[in-house]
DNA sequence: ACCTGAACACCGTTCAAGT
DNA sequence: ACCTGAACACCGTTCAAGT
């Protein structure tokens, strides 16, 4: 009975539970995210990791698609940024956008969340400034800029999600739809006959792959933004 | 009495439930996104509208994400390919492309479907042959054309899926991003600070943007597929 | 071979009630 | 201001039982 009434010691001891707080759901979300991908990110499986009812985090967080642009954003947060200084332009943009690729491959369910959520908090504005100020040291700018950061920052999101699609889809719906791929009529389908096997390059060689496609967009900018974009600019000024 | 054993002419009346079936569940599964988006196509909607319960759907289809491959298909057979007969090779790409794109537009649910889900059936691959003949005529072949294939593809998902997101998030969601983006420090933030509103220009012009988008794909892969593309068949070839 | 009912193990979100 | 319990209206998938 005394003891009982006399808890106050507990008061400097550890509470039994952490109250909540925005950053304490976000990491756990993360932690779920990461252990048990994109399915284990749930209102229901974070509150019950933080020993409570899913209502209570509706204090903190609007819903689950913004906790998931948090979550995202938190996850930028693991990224290393390489060291920059004296790297070309083009190099420097490839090593940083291979470091996200990882980072997406490493926690498969952090990729399937960057295709489908707009991230938001710092680490994103950080990843979009770096990718910017890359591109405008090759004199990449305006509008050919701000639509390259998206198309570019989509590609990779894309890269890792194919990557991850590839593992985790069952083995049998792939090999049902790379059947459909080699059985197809060769007189109504002939280039994707004479393609054959090169048309599932999905699973082999994604370094090269990725590396291919971003010299290709960073190329096709260089080439474009100065027919389109020029021409675009001028249609807006009316010049 | 005499009546109810009867009933045999009833055989020859439309039966009270037509029978399940492959093409008609995945039938009443593509009404059902179209008119009530992604959401709107679960196993237990679909099983409703067809006056059973979900369990019958699993004769067919081996599960949600299958049904999600056919869904898609079928969708794009209603593509209408525009006619192509003495157009340029690179125009011919684009009409197809844009027609591609607006059926994702109309359908907003199959655009969440097409980023997310490999289609599984005759259109895809009509589709596929289609971009694969008119890169070939720009003398774009092997690897490049079954990278690009992919690229361009993904390209166009993602421009619909973006315009559907835009739409769809809440309004606050896009509003607090924007915010984060225009209130960003200047000091940290150079580039984003520069571009200020041209950042957000996901919402207007969509049709110069689409077109921008393609003409760098192109352009670069025309570029580079005679510098990367050599390299690694070399690199194959041991020569 | 196909269909059904019922169950299992989950979801996101809201809301009145408590502190 | 924060937390809780309970409810509402859903999910995908499985399985024994029927025809």
């Amino acid at each position: 009975m005394m003891n009982t009434n006399r808890t106050v010691v507990s008061r400097r001891s550890r509470p039994a539970k952490e109250p909540l707080s925005h950053e304490l759901i976000v990491q756990t979300a993360y932690r779920l995210l990461k252990d048990e991908g994109m399915s284990g990110m749930s209102m229901r499986k974070v509150a019950k990791a933080l020993d409570t009812g899913p209502s209570s985090l509706y204090v903190y967080v609007k819903n689950l698609q913004e906790l998931s642009a948090f979550v995202l954003d938190h996850g930028m947060g693991e990224l290393r940024y390489p060291d920059g200084a004296g790297v070309p332009w083009q190099e420097r943009l490839f090593d940083v956008l291979t470091a996200y690729l990882h980072l997406l491959f490493e926690h498969p369910g952090l990729a399937e969340l960057a295709l489908t959520t707009l991230p938001m908090g710092e680490h994103s504005l950080r990843l979009t400034e770096t990718i910017l100020s890359a591109l405008a040291e090759g004199g990449i700018r305006t509008t050919a800029a701000a639509w390259g950061v998206d198309l570019i920052l989509f590609y990779v999101s894309s890269v890792a999600f194919e990557h991850v699609s590839w593992k985790k889809q069952g083995t049998d719906q792939l090999a049902s739809i790379k059947a459909s791929y080699q059985s197809a009529d060769p007189a109504r389908y002939p280039q994707i006959t004479a393609l054959g096997e090169t048309l599932f390059s999905g699973d082999t060689s994604t370094q090269d792959r990725f590396r291919w496609g971003l010299q290709v967009i960073l190329q096709g900018i260089l080439q474009t933004q100065n027919e389109k974009g020029a021409e675009h600019h001028e249609r807006q000024n009316g010049s």
